[in-house]
DNA sequence: ATATTGATTTTTATCGATAAGAGGAAGAGA
DNA sequence: TCTCTTCCTCTTATCGATAAAAATCAATAT
């Protein structure tokens, strides 16, 4: 039996929208709604029919009531998730501050009941996770955790400066009516934004980071380098998550490396380019590196 | 319920090493048999139980009686092939064989009655064959089929490329005592005994090639590197299984590729060993696309 | 006609059940 | 004491069932 994580998030998203007013007295078709929400018809009517059933709307012809909408409407943010995002959290939990060891073997029935969930969704989710290079199936037999180690994460960074010097000069190289070049000086001006206030913004970082590194792949976008970053932002998104150590200094610094490199990149200077592409990489490079130590060190002899 | 592959190939295996004569007499222990076999004590019980009630061996002390073993007492070889091999073999000569078009989208149901599994098991190669770049899941919904396309081909090289020349450079730059290199000498002697009967026996050469390039990844480790080697080994085994066309050619050709590229390796020169690699993957991907461009046109326009 | 709603069919996500297989504990034999 | 076997438990591979969600078809209204 599906979970209904579908259902509830697009009342509650319904909900928001009635409440900030961009539905107001009668509500839009189905449809219309439907490609608001990006779900299914058969979900939309479900929304209308609790709507109705609370006394939200009114039955005939969908007019929103004067029946004030009070956060007690709205389902719980948890009850929102899909399972395997689920099982995503609570394993990456299980790995990364359960500091599991390298050569550890994963029991799926065993995390099935840790996590409340039937052993396929655990299987599917170690498959998809898999191709991240932590771990390896034993056929009928476990899965073997390789351990997020200095190996591993500096295996990864040999591929990701590969990777992003080959986009960044390519990118340098784009002809100069190319669309890319406003989008870039639009995310220059995202970085200086948010310099200013980063005081207090500085957990966006990520975000900016991801849409930065992206960005220079669509000068000449190749599938296995998208997918790669995949795998970067996945890891770096759940273990930084987790070591919130001198996250302000960090992302303080990375922005200024951004900035140059940005910079470097609107020059159409491929050696500048070159030059702050290897700065960015190795200080992020160094400050992974430096965590995973640390990650090692909590049983207590630092 | 399981299949029994497990055991109806461990039995097969066990049949053989009785007709060549490996084992003769009494058998030895489940434990030496296990090792031999590299399954499960289980398994090896149940082989043995299946034996002496077949009447090949006797109850007391395990003895080889003097019953023939004749074929019908193997089990047929699809009987002992994994569900999950299974499924993959079908799906891509569904795909590779069927023409199917890119934008296809793939109804696992649908799947899962033509190839008569439960839609489980499609769904979890699915997952597994994603990290392949040629699929894309709509949550919710089905898989979209990206297409084995001329642009599938292009970034697949484009990577492999910057990979290989990167292992062939790191693979030159080893010291001498390496022991990488008497593997290396021992490869070219391989190549060139199969240069010699390439006439009848040009289907093993992709074995070849591929201890070879495994072999050159070796010199400095990258699991992200062997990763993607595995898509690469993967698609052209299935990719070549049907396009059979020119293969004496195409194999012996490659052939000569790598006995200049192995010798530019062992004679340390950087230069040469990048110019060989280059030569070597420009003309492995000339016929890949080659061989791509004549699939479109079996609706008979050439 | 065309868009909107209503009813119906298909497919996906998820659970639970079970035979096959892995592996451990302890007795039996050398 | 050590290996081999028997007995037993736990895990994986695989199926089938079912509610949720998507997709399609039919009816109605504008």
């Amino acid at each position: 039996m599906k979970t209904d994580t579908v259902f509830k998030k697009a009342f509650n998203r319904t909900l928001d929208l009635m409440v900030r007013g961009d539905i107001k007295d009668a509500l839009p078709s189905e449809n219309e709604v439907r490609r608001r929400l990006g779900v299914s018809r058969t979900t939309i009517r479900k929304v209308l029919a609790e709507l109705v059933h609370r006394g939200v709307i009114t039955t005939d012809r969908r007019r929103v009531g004067d029946r004030q909408i009070n956060p007690v409407d709205y389902f719980p943010d948890i009850e929102t998730l899909p399972r395997n995002l689920h099982v995503e959290q609570q394993f990456m939990e299980w790995m990364l501050r359960g500091d599991t060891k390298p050569g550890t073997l994963i029991n799926e029935l065993d995390l099935a009941r840790q996590f409340g969930v039937a052993t396929n969704g655990i299987r599917e989710f170690l498959i998809r996770f898999s191709r991240f290079g932590l771990l390896e199936k034993r056929p009928n037999s476990g899965w073997i955790f390789e351990g997020f180690t200095e190996d591993f994460a500096l295996e990864l960074f040999e591929i990701r400066v590969m990777f992003e010097l080959r986009s960044a000069r390519l990118f340098a190289k784009q002809p100069d009516q190319s669309p890319l070049w406003p989008k870039l000086e639009a995310l220059k001006r995202a970085h200086l934004d948010l310099l200013e206030e980063i005081e207090h913004r500085f957990h966006d970082f990520s975000s900016l980071d991801n849409r930065f590194h992206r960005l220079i792949n669509e000068a000449s976008p190749n599938r296995f380098i998208n997918d790669f970053y995949d795998i970067i932002t996945f890891i770096f998104h759940y273990h930084y998550q987790w070591n919130k150590r001198d996250e302000k200094q960090r992302n303080h610094a990375a922005l200024i490396e951004h900035l140059a490199y940005i910079d470097a990149l609107l020059s159409h200077d491929p050696v500048g380019v070159e030059l702050a592409a290897n700065a960015h990489l190795s200080s992020a490079k160094e400050t992974l590196m430096r965590s995973l130590v640390r990650m090692g060190r909590t049983d207590g002899c630092a």
